[in-house]
DNA sequence: TACTAAGCGAGACGGTACGTCGTGTCTTATG
DNA sequence: CATAAGACACGACGTACCGTCTCGCTTAGTA
């Protein structure tokens, strides 16, 4: 199971917590029922899916999963952080960044699978979690972790590509990765209607051959 | 004064309304209080900086402002119609896009006054705004009238580069112009700390020389 | 219409207030909607008839009187500041203390009356507030004002019977109030199937005449 | 240990109970942890003085007899339970009924000692339990018990008056007993602020030589 | 002496109601 | 007739307890 940084597993943190914070520590994960956390996540999305991560509330989540609502109260501190609990499961589910030794390729799939992403349930959620980030700290750092771990493993898929003499090794390869992502995300918040159409390849290549004329 | 979908002046279209809906035709804005107009928009942009987007409520802009809280919902339909104002007001206030002549110094000089922009009082009203824009049709609409806007700015000037030759002629423009602003908003919305130290010199140079190594 | 302590009339009181308190004043009640007011005070009573005063909740109140619940906590403090406004419209509207000139028989009939009260829809709302009244202060000071007026009402009474001299003169009135009442409130509060067969003249006989053997 | 009407002790009792419920018989008294028992008693005792009864909750109880709640619902089945055995702990703790040989002595006596357990923490206990009955079968069943007890005691007391020639013989006792602690349990229940300067004497005066002028 | 069944502490669980906040609409009185 | 003020019906919030349940653990009484 996945770290969660509220509501720890560890029994010495657990006891710490109590000592620093003077107060109620979080519940213990071991008595926690499985089945509720499981019925609580897939309610969520869910709704989501049917009425938009707005008009997605803790009461409806909690009827819905046919469950308290101080169940879901008691794990998460939000519905952001439920909603994020599943988009991180379903980061993990996927397979990593790919490889195939040619960079252009990967990008291409990597885009092409975001594109899909934001076409299905989970870009609704996600589009919920990153409008919610906006002014919710604990959706902020929930989304940032997320997005970090996605620029991590693109970043080490960018340094292969450097050591392989596919790409500039002069550029901030975090930067490389916002030039990769940037454009798609624009698209996906900003203009919604152009992700139906995307072609990965033009803007990678546009990208990759600048914009110079020749 | 600026057109307005919502709220609409012409005599003719109000006479319409009233017979297409059967009854109470918008308010004549003839009779509208300017000094609450600007009062209103004015508290919502400061609560927007003080306490955030969403904690500023339509009660607390009313309460600021002095003014019932149907005159705001007679002229919006949102406190998010009430921002976008704002914002519409901040773009058509600022000079149009630059044009020096050099296209990349261009860019660089409109880049740097997005960053700051972000980084101002409006960046936070615009954060909320884009955040709104995910789940609510009227911020989505004025929103995306706001980008609309930009974008068709830059893409003129971009044309005009492309007949300079300073720009290759076979990439679709709204393309460029996604890459170019592309990455600057995946940082804002997704890791806002980068940007603070932001260079827009940096992605620019990469985005007009290409990701190829030499 | 009755005075009362909360959700005061008169504007200079709730001038006052505001610079005494600091803070909000209740609201103005030139703007209250007796059709609410109305509603709200008959469905808790109807309630209370049905499901007891305990299980009369603020919730279900709010329901059956097709009301926010908002609008009960605006003008009562609680459910039982509403029951009470009942009661003391029950007590205004009932006749004065009886007065043939015969005490005796006076006091039999309002003993009687006090009863038959003690049987109907009034009877489950009074024990409900007394209960209530142990430990909330606000009932408790309305059930107080209430039973101050009857013993005021009685005391008055008794005074012209001391006058007529059909009453020893010797004996504080407040105290006849309580020989009088007590046994019957005794009977309704702890063993109140004894009310069903309580026998006004029998108690009233008893205590005129005095315990002693003759 | 005194009986009580949950919990049952007998082996056979619990063999029928198993039969006729279908299942799990109430627990086996022999294992009942008697430290557990008594800590639950007090806890709920202090909490009653110091928050008041409706402020004690079974949980508070739990936690500061540092017992799990389901103790306390195995063996009583709610407060007002646990409350009603300190109650009768209390009245047994007690002498029984005075008998000097003079009534009036007897019952100012007894009358005195009532207004002393109105004025301690047992007051309170007592006060929370009479308005618990007023809704609650289990309250109403326990304080029912009490107070009959008391009254065939008093009831009792009365009888051997009435042989000595202390006491009218045509009034029915437990009426008597009505007469002679209605009037405190009014001022305790309805005005308890008259509690504090209670004088028996004067109402056993009034009432033993009755109402009329002489 | 081990086994087993029960009571126990702890506390998670499905619920109900709480009292508060904000929504968008409606009403009243003022200019 | 637009306005300031604010009451209204509504819906969701996050919290407090309810009474039930499930966990390991201790602790008897039985094997």
């Amino acid at each position: 199971m996945q770290q969660r940084s509220w509501g720890c597993q560890d029994e010495t943190v657990r006891f710490v917590w109590r000592i620093v914070h003077g107060v109620t520590p979080p519940p213990d994960p071991h008595r926690r029922n499985e089945q509720s956390r499981q019925a609580i996540v897939q309610a969520a999305v869910e709704l989501c899916g049917e009425v938009g991560f707005d008009k997605t509330t803790v009461e409806a989540i909690a009827a819905r999963a046919g469950v308290g609502k101080q169940t879901i109260y008691r794990w998460w501190p939000s519905k952001a952080a439920v909603l994020l609990e599943f988009m991180k499961d379903l980061r993990s589910s996927r397979a990593d960044f790919p490889d195939t030794g040619d960079l252009r390729t990967d990008l291409r799939t990597q885009n092409a699978a975001l594109v899909n992403l934001f076409g299905s349930r989970g870009g609704v959620v996600w589009r919920g979690l990153i409008a919610a980030a906006q002014s919710d700290p604990v959706a902020a750092a929930g989304v940032r972790e997320v997005i970090d771990e996605a620029v991590a493993d693109c970043s080490a898929r960018l340094a292969k590509a450097v050591n392989a003499g596919q790409l500039r090794a002069d550029v901030d390869l975090e930067l490389v990765v916002e030039l990769v992502y940037g454009p798609l995300y624009h698209a996906y918040l900003l203009r919604p209607d152009r992700i139906a159409g995307w072609r990965p390849e033009e803007a990678l290549d546009a990208l990759f051959s600048g914009l110079q004329p020749r």
